[in-house]
DNA sequence: ATGACGATTTACT
DNA sequence: GTAAATCGTCATA
């Protein structure tokens, strides 16, 4: 059940390697009650920092909301988008070397009655309609569903800026442990083009997304 | 100061 | 399939 604390060494490495070797892994949040919340990482996404069109790092930006992915690997990178969801990274390589790995999905396996909170509460908040929650997306929310999405897993696991910047090879309330020694073999791993990158020119054919064969919380097919 | 834009999710036709 | 939601961030001025 328990795992070994992924380190320092785990996370130096090209972004590409980290997101397969990131896949199986188990990532913890412990909430500050000391409730914790979990799931295996089943799809990740590598950006390439300043040659790669669609990292928020391209060109070699280095602005306030991307300034902890120039930090050492094992930083976490959280950001805002789209005016209401958070998305988290996990820094890759060394200091100055602005690369990461984009969570974009777990297996949850702990605390998940208060994943399904979280995310209930925040899809009432914003998407409440006329006359309240009712019917399917209360109904619906399935485990497959709670974590299967860089944003989801991000309010199931009550994931945002403060976590921004987090070392995680250090963190006691957002880190990595290692529930198998051995990265996954490629022929249990699909690989693909990122989502939501169509923008990015070259780099959005790119096959730099990876997600576990067979996977049912596993964002897109 | 302002305008355009998202590494998304959800609901609806 | 399409569209709306919603606002911090950044480039431009």
């Amino acid at each position: 059940m328990s795992g070994v604390r992924a380190d320092r060494a785990f996370f130096e490495s090209r972004a590409e390697a980290l997101a397969r070797r990131l896949l199986g892994q188990r990532l913890v949040r412990v909430l500050e009650d000391g409730t914790r919340l979990a799931g295996i990482i089943v799809e990740t996404e590598a950006y390439l920092g300043a040659r790669d069109r669609a990292a928020h790092t391209f060109g070699g930006r280095w602005t306030a909301r991307n300034e902890s992915m120039w930090r050492e690997g094992g930083t976490a990178y959280v950001y805002f988008t789209y005016g209401m969801h958070h998305c988290m990274n996990v820094v890759a390589g060394r200091a100055g070397d602005p690369v990461a790995v984009l969570i974009r999905a777990l297996e949850p396996v702990e605390g998940i009655e208060v994943m399904e909170i979280h995310r209930r509460r925040k899809a009432g908040e914003i998407t409440a309609p006329r006359g309240g929650i009712r019917g399917s997306s209360r109904e619906t929310m399935t485990n497959s569903r709670l974590c299967s999405g860089p944003a989801r897993l991000c309010q199931a696991l009550a994931i945002d800026r403060s976590l921004d910047g987090e070392d995680m090879a250090r963190s006691s309330r957002l880190f990595i442990e290692r529930v198998r020694k051995r990265a996954l073999a490629d022929r249990y791993l699909v690989c693909t083009p990122r989502i939501g990158i169509g923008y990015s020119g070259e780099w959005a054919t790119r096959p730099l997304r990876w997600y576990i064969a067979g996977n049912p919380n596993v964002s897109r097919t």
